[in-house]
DNA sequence: ATACTTTTTTATCAATTGTTAACGGAAAAG
DNA sequence: CTTTTCCGTTAACAATTGATAAAAAAGTAT
């Protein structure tokens, strides 16, 4: 499982290079954790206090909408940072689920134990800044193209950001990240394919 | 333009109490400036370092999209604090613009001197933090909307967030928040009167 | 391999939303 | 006060998307 750990450097390098030394004060606090495709490993409503990285597989980031149905919010795929736990609760309490949509291989780290490092080292809080920043950059981004794209050219933006996602993930999961209904996501794939 | 100052106290207090004596560091930052309706007073693309606090008026952030129109990203209305500076932008340059929908008074501080006063106290940090969560909670509130509510649907949720808005704001631009044309809101201002 | 479940596709019809254009009224400019 | 411009409403038509049901395909388990 140590090779997991391995991953996490270059994870947060990608985001913002960081030394060495600082990585060392940061794997001292990683576990690895899998979990099987299906399970929701974070529950809305529960106490939450880890960080995480995905090293392996897909999860997604959901909420339940008044008719029952699960609203996938985000879609996280190997070798990135899930949200942030500061964002993503209120006083440790989870405002999302997080569910598995392959098998995957998470790294945890405790998010108080995390902010410590944040306040004491430049570089580790400016990799936190920088994560909090694409988080909401990316929401910004859904949020145009819900409010100004046709679903199809939704589609197509989801496929140049996600490629060949739509052979790994259930497409219900992508129809719900696209705000459209399966149905719908069916044909538009059919007319992309013509 | 003094008074204005003192109501930064209740917004933040409204957000998060903090004692006075943290207060008092934020107070020394504190700067009014204001700005006449219809005009943009934060440029994607231009340099900006700063936080504001609204307190009088109604302005909104938003993007140009590829055909040239406004998409209305958030409202901001008085007594409340606009998008944190560090998820705004990236290396101190604006992702968003901000418009003043009518004549607004604001309250600005140096975004980094606010930062170094975070790091150094908690209550301010903690403040700050739920600044941060507060806005990722209305982004995906918003999300959840676009995604899974009728345009009806989301009208009538936007009536119960913003009560009176439609009397003192375009409704071109309450359209563009609701991923909807300004003829169908139109349409559905009718539907429901009825 | 076979049966069983779940997912994806297809088809039909209904409802919603967009597009274009015209009209009326309110606000702004002269 | 009059003219002009902008904004909101309305109407007719087109395009998109949703709802329901059924068939085909793909996965899972036995």
């Amino acid at each position: 499982m140590y090779h997991l750990i391995k991953n996490v450097k270059n994870i947060i390098d990608k985001i913002c290079p960081i030394s060495q030394k600082s990585f060392n004060e940061i794997e001292n606090l990683l576990e690895v954790v899998s979990f099987k495709k299906g399970n929701t490993f974070i529950l809305k409503g529960k106490h939450n206090t880890t960080e995480y990285f995905i090293i392996n597989g897909i999860c997604k980031s959901y909420l339940i909408n008044p008719k029952g149905e699960e609203i996938t919010l985000s879609i996280f795929i190997e070798n990135s940072v899930l949200s942030p736990q500061s964002i993503r609760t209120s006083n440790t309490i989870s405002n999302l689920n997080f569910k598995a949509l392959t098998d995957i291989d998470l790294v945890m780290m405790d998010a108080k134990k995390f902010e410590n490092l944040m306040i004491n080292n430049l570089e580790i809080r400016q990799f936190g800044h920088r994560v909090l920043q694409n988080e909401l950059i990316s929401k910004v981004e859904k949020e145009i193209g819900l409010a100004s794209l046709t679903a199809k050219e939704r589609l197509q933006a989801f496929r140049n950001t996600y490629k060949h996602l739509e052979n790994r993930i259930p497409h219900t999961d992508i129809a719900s990240y696209l705000g459209i209904t399966n149905i719908s996501l069916s044909r538009l794939r059919k007319e992309l394919s013509e």
